[in-house]
DNA sequence: TTGTATGCGTTATCAT
DNA sequence: ATGATAACGCATACAA
């Protein structure tokens, strides 16, 4: 592979020429610039861009932290990213975490290894005071609705979401409400427990824990609630649930059960995603692809302003109305 | 941030000797090596991956080449790529490119700027000639099922598991019999074409090519489909339908149309991914997270022996009878 | 077992 | 407008 130094003899000119000829410079006469890009053609010559990064100090690479790329959501979320992303030429590099906390851990040593400009955190496992340690290596991005001066953030807010999807189900007369989150130790889930507990506090009804379910995030386990809800002596009237994927879930193993939805039981989900629509699921919209692209800007923000203020953006939810409820 | 110099100077030894220590080197006495990593801790010391990157010529990372990641198909394959990765301490770099072919040639450059080690095709629109420019820059795996000596390949045989779907529809009674494929200038697209038109030359039909749909690759794309098909003057009885977020949205869409599935018209499409069970797809399937894993391990393979034999590996499909025929 | 010297390919500084 | 040279941080052949 012939090198910048090859460029410079072959063109008859010395190498910081050809490196400004490299990046647009101005001060090279045109004879000289003509003559370095007949020998970059000449010799096949392509920059060696692990030097760049070395004398740069920067890799034009962000981290995406989550936990699986195989989801829906992440998907969304990564698209949202990558959109923004290359807009300004910057790749992206993806840690699946599987959830597992060391592996976050590593990413964030590349970030602290400069491998990487900085880092979204699409899911956070790791504790915040730990996070803290990497601060000053880099934008550090949270996807999560956590209260915090450390890292700019964004989401929606899960809270006020949480009990809107409440109040529309104690709206339609349903009190008897359980709930499924995905990891019962994230922030969000932290911000619906809240919101759940308020809700029940408000309708005299007291917080049940065998109606609320953890880990759930794809279909097979909203098979396994909707099992566990059959075996329940007491059942709820109604399920909120904070993934499509789950509620879709539910909703085949209802059917194969002879589980009538909506009229056993009502299911209220999060997302909208594309099979939310499909199977006529009720579900409040999180705009998971915006999310994503004003994640990117946030750290974009960041990246070339440091003192850029630390903010938490909130985006906008809605529910759809379809045939679950 | 402190450098390996600063280490050497603190520790009292040599340069080399913190490189050995960090490379876990044989012969560094005990009392070094602790005096290393003391040195180590109290700098606070990580190692500029950059430097090694460019010191080695290698990263470490391979780069991978589809058009969108928020897609299942291709979510599955990526996260199957990602657990074989992962094991060999390989990261990936994503190369989104929205079926830009410019794109992918982006992807191609920054393997020849060795910022990857090598590529997986995910999926590919270039062509091969142009392809094999970059033969010598790293090892390149296709995902696809074509003839060519240039590139290993992993897949399922297209030609083969689009015969077996339309053997089975005829066995059925169907015989007008239309198709969906993703992209008409793929290998896997032009394969399945060749196995229709060998079907119908077979049981004394004509190719009618207001039956073959393009551009069919998601849930909307269904739709369309299913809009267009209303349309038809003559109608065709059945479909083969390259994927089945796209059989998705033709079930759906026949639903609100009150087309009946399988009475008015039967489907039979590829993947099996949770969306064909949730809504009883018949699909043939593919072991997309599979083909992720052997693809990974191909490209790891000539990574490390670049005389391995060019193979065309081959996974195998099968059919699963749901209740759209 | 340890250290010296050199290379990796580029950018940046400072002269001219 | 152009060039010589010093970083950038690490790995490694070679010497001792």
């Amino acid at each position: 592979m012939a090198n910048i130094r090859d460029i410079a003899k072959q063109a008859g000119v010395s190498i910081t020429t050809v490196s400004r000829v490299l990046n647009d410079h101005p001060y090279v006469s045109e004879e000289k610039r003509a003559a370095v890009f007949r020998a970059m053609q000449e010799l096949q010559y392509r920059r060696n861009i692990n030097a760049v990064h070395l004398s740069k100090g920067k890799t034009n690479m962000i981290g995406v932290v989550l936990p699986t790329i195989n989801h829906p959501y992440f998907g969304e979320l990564v698209d949202g990213i990558a959109e923004a992303a290359i807009e300004h030429g910057i790749q992206l590099i993806l840690f699946q975490t599987n959830y597992e906390t060391h592996r976050e851990l590593e990413a964030l040593e590349q970030l602290r290894g400069s491998v990487v400009d900085g880092i979204i955190f699409c899911s956070r496992a790791i504790p915040l005071d730990m996070l803290t340690t990497f601060k000053h290596d880099g934008p550090i991005v949270l996807c999560e609705d956590v209260e915090q001066p450390y890292f700019p953030s964004v989401s929606i807010c899960h809270e006020k979401a949480f009990r809107s999807g409440l109040d529309y189900l104690t709206l339609k007369g349903y009190e008897r409400i359980g709930y499924c989150i995905g990891r019962k130790d994230t922030a969000n889930s932290m911000k619906r427990r809240k919101a759940y507990e308020d809700k029940m506090r408000e309708i005299g009804r007291e917080v049940r824990e065998e109606w609320i379910f953890d880990r759930c995030i794809n279909i097979e386990d909203g098979r396994r609630v909707m099992r566990e809800y059959l075996a329940l002596p007491e059942k709820p009237d109604a399920f909120l649930v904070s993934a499509d994927q789950t509620a879709a879930g539910m909703v085949h193993e209802a059917k194969q059960l002879r589980v009538s939805i909506p009229e056993d039981l009502a299911i209220l989900s999060f997302d909208n995603h594309p099979i939310a629509e499909l199977m006529g699921i009720s579900t409040i919209e999180i705009p998971t692809r915006e999310l994503g692209i004003q994640a990117f800007r946030t750290f974009f923000k960041h990246l070339h302003d440091p003192d850029t203020p630390i903010e938490k953006l909130m985006l906008p939810y809605r529910l759809i109305e379809r045939s679950t409820i």
